[in-house]
DNA sequence: AGCGCAACTGGAACGTGTTTCTATTCTACC
DNA sequence: GGTAGAATAGAAACACGTTCCAGTTGCGCT
């Protein structure tokens, strides 16, 4: 199975590779954002990073690996932010929710973006297995460096549990953003229903 | 926001419509469990079904309308089959985890049409809300009933607690097999992960 | 039996993701 | 500076979900 993969920053050679990429990728943000998945058109995108139609399919082999990557991109900006200053909360289990809470907030600011990210994430399929893989690992990173608190201790207890609970996590996490795409649930059902998964998962 | 339902059976008044409806589903899970998501086609399942493509879509509104249908019309064999016996296990976990196993292999053993109905219960947009919700409530119902045991006693604690375990369960439970079918998770590791997510949820 | 109407058929047509092809431009190397 | 090969542009073509339409069939009512 010859899985071709978007091409990453650092596959790229020259200066304008990678420029073109990042033009590729804020102008799928900028789409999605104004009118979610359907509106993402791969005509469109090009139009507005000013590339031909085969370019972009020369980065991104589809729809669906393109708004994974930019979910990929979207989610480095987030732990970047998360990681300059120590996580607030004296318990996993409050620093956990202090987490998802501003990541859900975050989302919830931009429902359009929520949306094309979200389903195509939930679409994808065995081709996008590299990209879905990085992304995975983003989010379960993200939670267990919230569980194992602030202090940065590299000898911390990154123990087995710690990851199953952070995967379990953010399993009830993607699950409650497809719920409130839909429609199913409303921003309060998703805090809630997140504080009730944590509390149940984190009580010590 | 006028969401176009699928038809279910009750709508349908003369038995050749009935008939018309099973013959679609029918054909749509044929086609799905030889070739996944990609080869349910409308043209092929009207082939398949004898009906016209307007037909196709009077009954079922669009390709993830008609695949969530699909899921819950095999829901409701499953639950079926269920009710049928009081539940194994003499804890809630036991109880839950058996009955997630048994659903567990019983998609495993068709990869094919569980990629088909997966993948289009997760790509679901807000008009399939409707055929959605059926689907998630016959989760949740199943898992509640695994929880609270066999013994199906109306004044059983259905408490909010167990139906907010429920929820998490099922959160669980879709995103291992989203995984499982994207080919991030073996069989073993949804099996483990499950485990894990319910002993950590239930533990007495 | 005849009427009226909704359901159904068959097929054309449209939109968007994807593929393909040729001409042009850029880049690395001599 | 010139050249080979890769990358890009531009545009046509294809595939499949979806819509639309004209004609036909089935069904309840009188």
């Amino acid at each position: 199975m010859t899985t071709a993969n978007s091409l990453s920053a650092d596959d790229l050679g020259s200066a304008a590779q990678r420029d073109r990429r990042r033009r590729i990728l804020q102008a799928t943000i900028e789409i999605a954002s104004k009118g979610g998945f359907d509106a993402v058109q791969m005509r469109a995108v090009t139009q507005r990073a000013d590339v031909a139609l085969g370019t972009l399919y020369r980065y991104f082999p589809s729809k669906i690996h393109l708004l994974v990557s930019a979910l990929g991109s979207q989610f480095e900006d987030v732990s970047a932010n998360l990681s300059k200053s120590p996580i607030p909360g004296d318990t996993a289990a409050d620093r956990v929710i202090w987490v998802l809470g501003k990541a859900t907030r975050g989302m919830q600011r931009d429902p359009n973006l929520t949306e094309a990210l979200t389903r195509a994430f939930m679409f994808a399929d065995k081709s996008v297995a590299g990209e879905i893989h990085t992304v995975g690992m983003q989010l379960t990173t993200m939670l267990t460096h919230a569980i194992q608190g602030g202090a940065y201790d590299a000898d911390a207890e990154l123990t087995d549990e710690n990851v199953s609970v952070a995967r379990v996590i953010s399993d009830v996490w993607l699950s409650s953003l497809v719920s409130w795409v839909t429609g199913r649930f409303s921003t309060e059902e998703v805090h809630d229903h997140l504080d009730t998964a944590v509390r149940l998962l984190l009580r010590d």
